[in-house]
DNA sequence: AATGAATGAGAATTCATTCAT
DNA sequence: GATGAATGAATTCTCATTCAT
């Protein structure tokens, strides 16, 4: 067998946006390109996500878009970051919203809202999720998860009286991990799942039981 | 707001090899490939692959890389057809093994095996999934899934007696997206919990109270 | 080896500058802008001069440098025009002034004049020269070394009786080439000697040795 | 009047060539695309020089240029380093030859050949100097200069005695200057010079008066 | 079978310049 | 007059793939 060399690190592009629009006609152009990216993006794939066809799709000239994003990659970004921090977003909200109720109706709560993340705009979430090493935001996204793990973490402590397990943190990454992939997976190979009322029935029912509040 | 007109689909490719080889030169020459498409894969990602790259990298003409690859996806999908009939057959012998033994242990050898699948080598198996949908593997990976899915039904389904469980199926598919899950995200964002026992437990714990088994 | 068809000819642009600025104001704008374009050119070189970067550099609306400057050619042209103004100016008033003088001491100041021109701004004066041919400016150029050599060749056939030399026309063009030569040269390789009067002496030496008229 | 902040750094760019040639193929191949360099070089200029122009006009597949050469300027620069190389052999050679010979006659040789190198091919030699700066090698024409300078001051120095110079280093510094500026100014500015034997005549008379060796 | 030179479609990106506000 | 958003022609350069040797 052949050996092999030693070959070169990875190169990583800058996305931070170049300039912030000002003007009510330039926001209007960012959203339009934008919109153009995510439909290129979900029919096409990155490979068919060129800055051209996304200008030409926004009626915007390839000018006006370069003015706006340094590069391809930060068309994904930018639409990355908007879905990161509007997950996040929902997130704490709902976790802060549901603090006190009983565990079982939190849980259900909580599921729901995974699933509807996921249910709203499938494809675009898939496709972008796909686009997160490549673009350079896995650390977003594990800070997103770390984030969502600590608040998760923190309410099982509080109400670690009502509760069966013993170590919350791990606990806590079960939970976030299973209830993230039962919604991700669903919307991957089951779309019709998202809608069944019986799947969040049944993810309820192993949280709750493994938490030790199960209704029945 | 401008409006965004409609565009069309997804273009794929043929990645079947081009011949079987035979003689074990030819076979040695492909391996050397696809081990080099490995390594640049994990150092660069797709987009750092390139067809010259692996070919140099290798040690071979990039003609020679055509005789056996017809192109730059069909690399790739060699790669990752090889690690779906891996994972594919380890999930059914396992399971197969552990089908007579108790709940508690076949759920905790189940659990393990699939966190090993991913503590092997955890950046080829990161880098091959992002690329699954890019080289129209999803369906395989669907197939892959539905397969697993199916067995694990089936297998609660003949043991329906001793479990607190009403629908084989979804709690098959809840079941499957959680532990694959938690082995996937200890791989992405915690390598560390991929070799720390209690993960295992605390996994082990979450599924056999779900299904009424637990042991204390 | 294979031939090399036919190709045509060179572009040029019109260089005028656009409006004579009047108020004090525009003088300003202007001003600020050939600074800033001086700066860029000096740090970038040309390549790296953009009309958006002088725009910015000078604090400018880009719309407002082509108020003034009807192409990027058009500011280095500004520039360029100036220098050789004031060298032209310099040479001329200079040359008058040592008419008359004792042919040593004429030469001595000639030639300190010729370092001096290029020690007061070396980068500029670099740079400068060699954007001249893109800008089209040679021809300038040529019209300025003929006015000088024009000059110097009727200095030296009005005094031909002091001289060794034949051909003032000839000595002339010989002459001003070295000494420009010498400035430049010290300029772009050995700057430290630009203010090492021991160049000038050894300058002079050559010269005034030359025409017969040397001191000692 | 408005200040000007400050900027950043002049970006250079790798100017190696990428891949030696082997078959004779490839190195027609390269001398092809050399001929096309300076054939358009010569006539528009280095804006005009475009790496598409150049493949076209040397009848080759713009992939097989990248294949040897990086970027644009590697074009460039690769003319650059042929020529720099030539005219420092040259130099080298008739300085060796020359050592011995009257002063007379060794400088007669000097100038003639000075003269020659630039009258070969004057338009090509022009635009080269040109874009010595813009391509980066300044440096090597530095190089070039000091290596002349001190073989020239050596000379200088080892026959010291006949001369009526007391710093050979200085001396040869002016010398080089001047011989090669005479050269270069004919050249740019009166072509008709070049071959006119007067004007070796005369620059002949100017170094020999000046080193005190002087026939008449 | 192997080689590697050659190909060229196609993509990203820049920047001089215009013009509506 | 000034502003700066928008334009788009023009260029550089890559890389999958072919094919003569």
């Amino acid at each position: 067998m052949k050996t092999v060399p030693a070959i070169s690190g990875r190169r990583q592009v800058k996305t931070t946006p170049r300039k912030r629009p000002r003007q009510t006609r330039s926001k209007e152009t960012v959203e339009t390109i934008l919109a153009a990216t995510a439909r290129i993006l979900i029919k096409l794939g990155f490979d068919g996500l060129t800055t051209n066809a996304v200008a030409e799709l926004a009626g915007v000239s390839i000018g006006s878009l370069y003015q706006y994003f340094p590069n391809k990659q930060a068309l994904v970004a930018a639409l990355i970051e908007r879905r990161i921090d509007e997950k996040n977003a929902n997130t704490h909200i709902e976790l802060a919203r549901v603090a006190q109720q009983p565990f079982p109706v939190a849980v259900r709560t909580m599921i729901r809202m995974t699933i509807d993340n996921y249910a709203e705009s499938p494809e675009l979430s898939r496709v972008l999720i796909e686009q997160v090493p490549r673009i350079g935001r896995m650390g977003r996204i594990a800070e997103l998860h770390q984030g969502t793990l600590l608040l998760v973490a923190a309410l099982l402590e509080a109400r670690k009286g009502e509760l069966a397990i013993r170590d919350p943190e791990m606990a806590a990454f079960v939970l976030v991990a299973s209830i993230e992939a039962i919604a991700q997976r669903a919307a991957l190979f089951q779309p019709a799942r998202l809608t069944d009322p019986a799947l969040i029935d049944e993810a309820t029912a192993m949280v709750t039981r493994y938490l030790g509040v199960a209704d029945g």
